[in-house]
DNA sequence: TTTTTTCTACGAACATATTCGTAGTAAGTC
DNA sequence: GACTTACTACGAATATGTTCGTAGAAAAAA
């Protein structure tokens, strides 16, 4: 059996985490009603689904009401940050930075969003230590 | 049964592909060498998973000589981009640009990196309208 | 020519993801 | 209390990905 790394969460795992994020926590009954207005789901796929991410500790459950609510365990910008991390050992041999040039080049942004970056990229020329992750 | 969009690479589908942008056109002999420093594998692992990506596209096969030699069919440009385009809409809401933000901030880039990435903004600044892919 | 090596094809086992139906139970309604 | 609705649990079918062994042919070596 070969180990794998922390695993990235699935397509599936990933919607139902991004409404979580958006909508904070939720029934699912509420993760289903939002989730089947862009994919047609039944409700049983998507507490299946639910059921297995608190197996795998994707999310936490309150079993208080009788209608469980669901949480995500991890933050949006963690998850993202690995996800991109992941992308990165995958199809940049380990290069963020060679990924975000890729991503810069290949599609424009609108200015106010050139904008943001570049403010970034002061902020980190200013500081140049450790902000975050790893 | 469900359609799926243009599906990106499997996680082993893109070692594969990794190998071949590097190295060129290559037989499964000299894929599986390359690939078994990392990743231990057996050479008909590696065939099967070239025939697989053979059938659904994603390499060529000249079958002239009896070592059939495989080739990437999209460049990694195209194949990265792709991948990030797919990762902006399943974890950013489709904003490439929040995507870059986030890679930004989670992981500081080298000075040498930060030079480049500003220079990409200059570039773009310049000339705002399409440049690249897609 | 016989033997050994190198290749491809392919079936099959196994793992993981996804989807949904059915069963059973608790809660609400009449 | 009887009936209907809302929920969870769970099994199972299906899809896809991954891994590898075996068979057979072609080529190279002896």
């Amino acid at each position: 059996m070969v180990r794998k790394s922390p695993k990235r969460p699935t397509d599936g795992e990933l919607e139902i985490l991004t409404v979580l994020w958006d909508g904070g926590p939720a029934t699912v009954r509420e993760v289903h009603e939002i989730l089947s207005e862009r994919t047609p789901t039944q409700y049983t796929t998507v507490l299946k689904l639910l059921q297995i991410m608190t197996e795998k500790g994707l999310v936490e459950r309150d079993e208080r009401a009788r209608a469980h609510i669901y949480s995500a365990r991890a933050s949006a910008e963690e998850t993202q940050s690995k996800l991109l991390e992941d992308l990165a050992a995958r199809a940049f041999g380990g290069s963020v930075s060679k990924m975000v040039q890729r991503a810069l080049s290949s599609r424009p942004a609108t200015p106010e969003e050139l904008e943001e970056i570049e403010d970034l990229l002061d902020q980190m020329r200013g500081k140049p230590e450790r902000g975050g992750s790893e």
